[in-house]
Parts: structure tokens; C-alpha cells; sequence
DNA sequence: TAGTCTGTTAGACA
DNA sequence: CTGTCTAACAGACT
């Protein structure tokens, strides 16, 4: 689940049950997933309390007491869950949690992530140094500034150096709700889309998060999820929300964009809504 | 069976 | 230098 506002919900769930709290036992069940420390060093991080949970576009990182800091990457399909088993299905890394149950990472495809940083080793690590503002941080000026008029706009908001935490799913949301066609350039958008664009990916954002917050009021045995929650993503041939006609598919950046033509059609500027 | 997938990066190429 | 495309990572699903 990984997209900024997906990892954001997964921070605030993991909030309500483990900070404050230290882990019991810990087990490493698949070793690829620790890219960085060893597994004893893991160990002594997640046996102190956890002080806090913070989230960076699609990074989250969990602060140890021991000073510790344990970095989280999702990619395409990690997740952590609270469970009642140590090993369910997908389990990479398990934490128990006394009266609590199991803190799991799962990872179906295994390209996700976990760093495990000793104290100062955040501070430098790479990733997040080279990360763009959050989207509640970018102004307009910057955002132009770093997309050039040759620029495909779709590849620019999928730099995380431009802005964190925009993926495949924002951007075909964004555009649509912004009247802009998949295929852009910088060059191409009127100054209404420019502003369109940075005042939605905040409220796009937190209207995802809240969503989610509501629909998985159980992340505890994770069912959640099945549902499109999205306006255009993933309803190819529905009809658009807004004008009725049916959502179109093609390929961009080399990711599939999902839109409505004559919403988005043409490079014409189109009314921004919310 | 072949194509597809919410992410990211390295390398080939224009 | 700028920008685009593909492959690769690994596995399940259609």
C-alpha cells in the first residue's frame, strides 16, 4: 500500500498500539528484507520503547528509545498490519507486543525495505535528504521551477525529488481533478492548471487519508482494502463522475493513466474542482 | 501463457 | 546536458 497517504494511515494505526511500547521478540523471516544492520542490532532497537512514528512522502521511519531509528519502504505491495500470528501469509519481519499481538511487515513481492539506522544514521541517510517538500509545503513557484516546459508532467510529480510521496494513482487523480490531460508537458498548462495543481495534491491527500482512516477502522485483520476508493484510477470504461463519459486508459511515462477525454482533452484548461 | 501491477533506479539511447 | 524508455527486482493474479 504505498502511496503517501496509504503509508500515512499505516503511521497513524501503528500509533495507536505501539508507541510508548517496546517489543517482547522480534523475528527476521526474511533476511533480503533487511537491507541495512543485522539482525541483533534490529533486535536491540525494537526490545526499547517506541518514542515515535514519522512519515516522509512514502518513507516511514520508526524512533527507537535506544536511539535507534528503523526506516520503512514499501514499494509496491508492503504493509504492516497488527496480528495475531507472528507469520501470517507474506510475513517478512515480526514484533510482538505484550497484550497487544504481532506487528507485522508483510510484503507479497519483496521489494520492499527496511534500513535499521544507529543514532546520527538518519540524519544522513540519502533517501530522504534528496526528498522534495511534502505536498502541504510546495508553493507554486517551486513546482514550476523544477518542471522545465519539455518536461512530461506525469514523470516530474513521479520524481520524489520534486515532490514527496506522488505516485501512479495521485497523478491520474490529480489530473483529472485538475482538467489535465495525462500526455502533458510543463509547458503546456495554463496558469489556472498550475494553481489547480498545487492547491489539490494537499486536499487530495488528506481527503484519501481520511477515507482510508474511516474504511479501515479495522487494519486489525486487514480485510480493508477491496474497494475503489478512487474517482478515476482503476475504472476504465465507467462512467466519469463529473460529465458521464466513459474514464479512458493509455500508457504514460510508461504507467498506465487513467482519464476522461473530454474533461481532460485537447490541453484545453478546464475549470479545477474539488 | 503472456501481460499486468500502488515504486525506484541504473543504464542505454536520442 | 536534457529527456525517454527499458530492464530489473519477485510474485500473484487475470
Amino acid at each position: 500500500m504505498p502511496e503517501l497517504a496509504e503509508v500515512e494511515v499505516v503511521r497513524r494505526n501503528l500509533e495507536k498500539w505501539w508507541l510508548g511500547r517496546p517489543a517482547r521478540e522480534v523475528r527476521l523471516l526474511d533476511s533480503k528484507s533487511l537491507k541495512q544492520g543485522s539482525l541483533r542490532e534490529l533486535e536491540a532497537a525494537f526490545l526499547t520503547p517506541l518514542e515515535a512514528l514519522s512519515r516522509r512522502g512514502k518513507y516511514l521511519t520508526a524512533h527507537f528509545e535506544s536511539g535507534d531509528a528503523v526506516v520503512f519502504h514499501f514499494r509496491m505491495t508492503g504493509k504492516i498490519v497488527l496480528s495475531e500470528t507472528p507469520e501470517p501469509r507474506f510475513a517478512r519481519l515480526a514484533w510482538l507486543i505484550d497484550g497487544v499481538g504481532w506487528g507485522v511487515f508483510k510484503d507479497q513481492r519483496r521489494f520492499g525495505e527496511v534500513h535499521l539506522l544507529g543514532p546520527g544514521g538518519l540524519a544522513a541517510y540519502e533517501p530522504l535528504m534528496k526528498m522534495g517538500p511534502e505536498p502541504e509545503d510546495l508553493t507554486l513557484e517551486e513546482l514550476r521551477a523544477k518542471i522545465s516546459d519539455r518536461k512530461m508532467l506525469k514523470s516530474a510529480l513521479l520524481d520524489q525529488a520534486v515532490v514527496a510521496g506522488v505516485g501512479n494513482i495521485a497523478v491520474s487523480e490529480l489530473f483529472w481533478r485538475c482538467g489535465i490531460a495525462p500526455e502533458s508537458r510543463g509547458g503546456d498548462l495554463s496558469e489556472a492548471q498550475w494553481e489547480a495543481l498545487v492547491v489539490e495534491m494537499p486536499r487530495y491527500f488528506d481527503e484519501v487519508i481520511e477515507r482510508s482512516m474511516a474504511d479501515e477502522i479495522d487494519y486489525i485483520g486487514e480485510a480493508g482494502g477491496g474497494e475503489n476508493i478512487f474517482d478515476v484510477y482503476g475504472h476504465q470504461g465507467e462512467p466519469c463522475p463529473r460529465c458521464g463519459e466513459p474514464i479512458a486508459l493509455s500508457r504514460v511515462a510508461g504507467r498506465s493513466s487513467y482519464f476522461c477525454p473530454p474533461c481532460q482533452g485537447g490541453g484545453q484548461p478546464e475549470e479545477a474542482t474539488a
